[in-house]
DNA sequence: CGGTAAGCGAGACGGTACGTCAGGTCTTGGG
DNA sequence: CCCAAGACCTGACGTACCGTCTCGCTTACCG
């Protein structure tokens, strides 16, 4: 677990009330163990064979108290994804904007490669259904990278690298959507070549240079 | 049932075997009236309210038909999705290759925008688990829409409206995957002014113009 | 099969209509396919695995072919078992009605000490819920042994052999009810040694003797 | 439920585990609702209309629990009989040992008279097929009655009412099995009248008397 | 330092849907 | 009119998880 880039954790589910009042602390333990079990259910079966019954059993754990802890079983997944991916993906500065454009999204592309790629996957169709799931998803996974490549898109703006009237929004769903539909329907590769000519695309454009 | 655009019935599972031999032949009407089921149910409840007991109880079949013609529930909401949806997205011709391309995507978002839409959304996460369906999903009705979208980008290069080096894969991705997982992830509209917006984005490019 | 002992077939069900009138006569090469595998499949998986699907599956036949000529798969059993089994059984006369009773009964469970006791016990008990095959198992099975002893007893009776003030019926019920049930419920062996104590018990009675 | 004639509940197929150790206790209340409803639909529908998933529905508890309880339906059906059948058949005493003879055998026909005896019958071939269910049957069912006429028989030749080299097996089966198949077989009443006919027979035997 | 308020595991419970099996009916084409 | 093949609706099977609900036990704070 990354706990140094775990932000804000009292809002987060399956971490409230950590303290105060009479009673029992929950058990950190406990909870470690279920995210793992639940990581690498999702990792080694799919969101087909996550299911709250084998974490509890695999874990060791009660239902109950995964019940107690988390909403739903999609809540469950999230959690147990963003558990062990970093909130701020780290790269290395370039000299331009459009450069650290790049390496973020490459940077992205790498962490998703393996097991996290997976399990994201995983996420990302299973729990469509499930409204707050939908909402969870957005908020703690999918706004990060955008507001991350907004704060580029619009440094670069500044800098003159991108041209003024950029639809942003338009821009970062042309970046990142493909990476997100890639992981989820396996329609070929993310590997950073891909990445690459993605990236490229998208700052030429299609029509016939300069 | 568009019987015009649907080509290749054949080897359309939930359209096979339907002459020649002994035995009687399957019941068009049932057929029909499965996918009608599904297709609403799909519509009105979503994945999650869509089950292979409550399409046969509604549709007055039994489940062992259903079963006998489509292996799992995500293949039958594929073809409950495909019997309703053209296979060839008509839209008028414009002068330029460009704008047949906006064409095109705004007539592909127009036919998702509604009932289409919900459907296909339900459908899009809801099979990734099942391989064999993931496969129907990308080969019907993915690839249509991108081989459509290769031709024209081609026939672009051809008459010099779009640049001879463009990555054209990369370039399909940049177009299409926004759509899809606007449909399935449920994160903003599909209307005709974002796809307007996306276009121009991916035409023009993000750099400063010419 | 036994063709003579086979009587009046006419009445029998899965035998009738056998000409007259215009059509394709009944194929009797598939009547004994039919009655040989349903006395199989009795006989190896017990009422359990008998089912109407399997035997037109194993003996080639359509089930609307079984259905036409056995309203249910308790008659078809019953019938698979006469078949197979003689309607008269034979023995040896000896001297006394006493011995020939005894003889009686030692034939019938040397006659159901195999294949036949396995199918007749296995439809004892399935055919129970079935008012209609419990008619045919009383009329075709159960009523000729009893006849047969009851004549017996009745020419012991005039001999002097037997008490004349005798029930016979409730001496019919003390002997040939446990041979049922012995089949039926597999509670202890039929062999002769266990029918000779019995015909000896219900002959002296359980009272001191003379 | 007849709680004072029921003996070693612990070893009784449904009626384990009820207390010790964590977890929520098994209810009873569900229990008796179950075995309620499963007696009541032998004794209206017989084995035919006897399914677990009518008796779910209709006790309103899940299938899942019946099943958790009982190993089939069999099972559930000997115990449904059980739970309303005396253990231990009371009977006033006469002042001879056939004397209770007849009068064990009477009061076992009696309580067989009515509900008792349909859902018996329906159990005692529905079984059959299950070798467990049927070892139930013999043992808590048919091994209760035949011990204590066998206790009885045993008296009765200390006293010397009974002839010393009886086989007492063959007695017994003598006695009881004409109850059994009249029981399930359905040929002839089980009246006091046929019960005292029998006794008579089996004791004087079927010579010509002293 | 003892009461009380959790947390925790185990596990029973009412449900829903699963995918399968067999029952009995029907509809083909061919003999 | 018979027969095979086989599609069809029905209904029950036994299983898997769901989410909820007791239980008895284990902490830990707070008066």
């Amino acid at each position: 677990m990354n706990t140094e880039t775990q932000q804000s954790t009292e809002t987060v589910p399956g971490a409230e009330r950590s303290s105060g009042g009479p009673g029992r602390r929950r058990d950190e333990a406990t909870r470690q163990k279920i995210l793992q079990v639940a990581f690498d259910t999702l990792r080694t079966d799919g969101l087909r064979g996550f299911t709250i019954e084998g974490v509890a059993l695999r874990s060791g754990a009660g239902k109950t108290t995964i019940y107690r802890w988390w909403p739903s079983k999609a809540a469950l997944a999230v959690d147990a994804f963003l558990d062990r991916f970093p909130a701020e993906i780290q790269c290395r500065g370039t000299g331009s904007v459009i450069g650290d454009l790049r390496e973020h999204m490459r940077a992205l592309a790498d962490n998703l490669a393996g097991d996290n790629g997976r399990v994201l996957g995983a996420i990302l169709s299973g729990g469509r259904d499930d409204p707050e799931t939908l909402q969870l998803y957005r908020e703690r996974i999918l706004m990060p990278w955008r507001e991350r490549g907004r704060r580029l898109l619009q440094r670069g703006i500044e800098a003159g690298e991108i041209r003024a009237d950029l639809a942003v929004d338009a821009a970062l769903d042309a970046l990142f959507m493909p990476l997100v539909v890639r992981l989820s329907i396996k329609v070929g590769k993310c590997d950073s070549e891909w990445v690459d000519s993605l990236c490229d695309t998208v700052v030429r454009g299609i029509r016939p240079g300069h």
